[in-house]
DNA sequence: GCATGTCAAGTTGTG
DNA sequence: CACAACTTGACATGC
């Protein structure tokens, strides 16, 4: 019988012993061309491993999504070392490690999605900016596409020259994206510009899915509860799965920044509305896949008593409060 | 082997 | 105008 939230981790291990590859484009663009294809071509191919390794260790533990990290084929859209997957794979070894890992994925009903980073901006005033968000988010969903990923969530970005007109860019440059990568498309609130409400009417306009953040929402509230959003949220799914966040504040509700996350979730975070509720959670914590499992643990405890100790680790009991 | 400086990218807010 | 905050580790290199 499948449990009614499906947890989430985000890009990487602690304890599993999986790594995945970066690399500069300072250091590439000094090697010849053929080094450089050799050199990008590894690491795409240990990426891809890495990837099929991650699979199989959410399966063990448990875990029912994974978020993919934007370097999975590290500069790739970069404008002059930049590649594509068959430039520097022409036998296919790596192309089919990644069909592989996501035949698993769907083997183990794990979900997968990717999150752009900040310099993704769609409604950048800058036509440049604009330009190669839009390369990115085609090359995350042509790796999306690849490995059965469903959703590529991004934020609503600027908010230059005032929300409406930032929100109308923001219109105009989803359009701009192909079918493949729309449809995976979602958009998420943030902590500081785009609260739910202001990216509902939006949403709900161009059939793109609402990523419900909680901690952001408690950073910039916008007079809906959590309740409310996240029955908001789930509409725009249109009946698939909806798609949450939840991290708890580093230092706590009261300090003078809420927004960096613990290593942990508290489970005084934890909307009660969320309780029976079918969605996926991507638990954004730094202790990675021990926080998931912890919450689970806790959530999966039924009443909400604070667990006597983690697991070892580098900081035992930090989260505890004292 | 370990410490270190560096790393493609945008936007916003502060000093 | 310059810089930090987002986040944040992982890389090659130099000792």
């Amino acid at each position: 019988m499948k449990v009614s939230i499906r947890y989430g981790l985000c890009c990487q291990f602690l304890d599993a012993p999986i790594r995945f590859r970066a690399a500069t484009h300072r250091y590439v663009w000094g090697l010849e061309p053929a080094a450089r294809r050799e050199y990008l071509a590894g690491i795409a191919r240990d990426n891809a491993a890495a990837l099929l390794a991650s699979v199989g260790e959410c399966r063990r533990l448990g875990i029912g999504a994974f978020r993919i990290n934007s370097g999975i084929l590290p500069l790739s859209t970069h404008p002059a070392s930049g590649y594509r997957l068959p430039g520097i794979d022409p036998d296919g070894t790596t192309e089919a490690l990644f069909r592989e890992a996501g035949e698993a994925a769907r083997a183990a009903d794990l979900r997968l999605s990717f999150h752009p980073d900040q310099f993704v901006v769609l409604n950048s005033e800058r036509e440049a900016v604009v330009a190669s968000s839009v390369s990115e988010l085609e090359y995350q969903a042509a790796v999306a596409k690849l490995v059965g990923a469903d959703v590529i969530v991004f934020h609503g970005g600027s908010t230059a020259g005032g929300r409406d007109a930032a929100l109308e860019r923001l219109e105009r440059g989803i359009e701009r994206l192909s079918e493949r990568a729309r449809v995976r498309a979602a958009l998420e609130n943030d902590d500081r510009q785009y609260a739910p409400a202001d990216l509902l009417p939006l949403c709900r306009r161009l059939g793109i899915p609402l990523v419900y953040d909680v901690h952001h929402h408690r950073c910039r509230p916008d007079g809906l509860s959590v309740e409310e959003a996240t029955l908001a949220a789930a509409e725009t799914w249109n009946g698939r799965e909806p798609y949450s966040h939840i991290s708890s504040p580093r230092d706590g509700w009261d300090a003078a920044n809420p927004r960096p996350h613990a290593d942990y979730v508290d489970l005084a975070d934890w909307p009660d509305a969320w309780r029976g509720v079918r969605m996926t959670v991507d638990v954004e914590a730094k202790d990675k896949e021990r926080a998931v499992t912890a919450l689970m643990r806790e959530i999966g405890s039924g009443p909400v008593v604070k667990p006597r100790g983690r697991k070892s680790g580098r900081k035992a009991g930090q989260t505890s409060g004292g």
